[in-house]
Order: C-alpha cells, then sequence, then structure tokens
DNA sequence: ATAAACCTTACTGTTGGAGTAAGGTCAAGC
DNA sequence: GCTTGACCTTACTCCAACAGTAAGGTTTAT
C-alpha cells in the first residue's frame, strides 16, 4: 500500500510517516518503480504501536529503545517496566506541579475586583 | 548596573535577558562607553514581573499584552482578569488530560508481571 | 603581564512535528 | 490527447523558550 493508505489506517499523517523514517523510528521504506514508498500490514502494525506510545506521551527517543527491545525475544521485559515506570513518575510530576500552579493562578483571579488597570491586584501581585 | 548583577538579582540568566530584549519582551537596553548593557532598579522589577508571569506559565506573548496594557493605567484591566482567566483553564485542561494518562500509563505498569520480553503484557497492551 | 571573570554577537540545537514550495505521477473524464 | 485533481517526492522554514558553543573584546585583580 501507498503512504497515504497507511496514513487513513493507522490515524498518523504521512508527513508523520516520513518524518518517523527520517529520524529512524521506521526503517526506511522500500519503494516501488515509481519511487513511491511502499509499505505492508508489518508496517500498519508498527505505526499503530509508535501511535500508542505517542498517545502516553512517550517521547521519540524511548519509543526507538522499546522497538529494539522487541528484536530479541527471549530478553529481559525489566527495561520496558523500568520505561513505563518513569514515564508515569514523570507523568505525575507534572501534575503536581500543574497542581500548585492551578492554585495560585486561581488565587490570583479571584484577587481583583477593581476594573481601573492602574489598582489591578492581579498587576500588582505579579509584581512581588 | 550590568547585565550579570541584573541577572543575579531576578534570578534570571543573562542570556535569557538578551533574549527577551531581542524578542521585544524587555525595552533596547542602552549602553555605556564600551558596549555593555546598562541597567537600573525599574529593570529589576520589570524582570521580577515578566519572571512571575513565566513561573504561572504564561507565554512570552501573552505577557508582552500583560505589560502593554500597563502602559495605560486609566485603562480597564478586563483584559488582564480574562488572560489571567484562560491560563488557569489551560491548566485545568492540561491536569485532566494528564490525569487520564496517569490512569493508563498505571493501568499499563501494573499489568505486566513477566520477565520475557516476548511474553511481556505492557508490550502486548501497547500493541492493540 | 597575565589570568579570570565578564561582556558582545551570531549561529546551532532542542521536541515533534506543521506549513509551504516546487515539482513528478497517475487515473478519470471530456 | 489533454486537462484536472489527487496523490507522491524532497527540501526548506517555522513554532516556544530558551541553552550551548564559538570567537572575540573588556575589565579587574594579582
Amino acid at each position: 500500500m501507498k503512504i497515504n493508505q497507511l496514513s487513513k489506517l493507522t490515524n498518523v499523517l504521512s508527513k508523520t510517516i516520513r518524518y518517523y523514517e527520517d529520524v529512524g523510528l521506521l526503517p526506511k521504506a522500500s519503494r516501488n518503480s515509481n519511487g513511491y514508498r511502499e509499505y505492508s500490514s508489518i508496517d500498519v502494525d508498527n505505526l499503530i504501536f509508535i501511535r500508542r506510545c505517542r498517545e502516553l506521551q512517550i517521547p521519540l527517543e524511548k519509543i526507538k529503545i522499546l522497538i529494539q527491545v522487541q528484536t530479541d525475544t527471549t530478553s529481559s521485559c525489566s527495561e520496558v517496566d523500568l520505561l513505563i515506570e518513569q514515564q508515569l513518575e514523570n507523568v505525575r510530576k507534572t501534575i503536581n506541579e500543574l497542581s500548585l500552579l492551578e492554585k495560585t493562578l486561581h488565587t490570583l483571579a479571584k484577587s481583583c475586583s477593581n476594573d481601573i488597570v492602574g489598582e489591578c491586584e492581579i498587576l500588582k501581585n505579579l509584581k512581588q
């Protein structure tokens, strides 16, 4: 199949598929006589895997590792466990940081009931 | 004062101060005879204001607006209110998205008790 | 005199693509 | 046979908000 069909099957833009090939996340696609990229169902599976990882906000470099680990099916999956665990930790950390931010912003948003910029409590608070 | 002292007083890197000047967030600094940038206590205040906004993850373009609004101290501060409210909404939306992500990752992290990559439940889950 | 600390501009790299340009290919309809 | 539109190609720039590095000038202290 051609790149546009792969795109539709996987819900990943053609542009993005080419980009993944560029950065080595996907192997170099084989080309047919006119130079168009030619894909198979294996590529569909690989790309869905990548898309699922991206949905979990796993960075491309870590997805590379996840792909490579699978080339040796007898190896330990502790690396996979660790990587997912780290990703979970990252997300939790970010949530905590944003929760603090939310509190601050909420307090700030409520602080001003004036109408004139010169008296604005929000701006005053931002200057401390 | 010179850029490094401004940097120390505001906790903003010299590099970043120059960058803010480049993108028009800070006015062009005056220069003394040797070409070094020269700052005053007004710059300290402005930069602290910017830093506080950045701590709230307000984008530079919106900080520009907040600065500009203050040039006319008699104007309404409804624009300020709105901007902070929008920022609060952004943060809340991101927190919600990350919370969903956290659940998925947590479930995923617990799913595998194997040791062999070929049997790894995490990887299987990522392939669906 | 020289070394350390500081200043300058300018260019590149980061992340994960999106946008655009400029062109080649292919199938359908007239 | 010719055009039109959909699709494909590479290559380049752009986004946010800086950080890193190069290559050089200045000041201050020893």
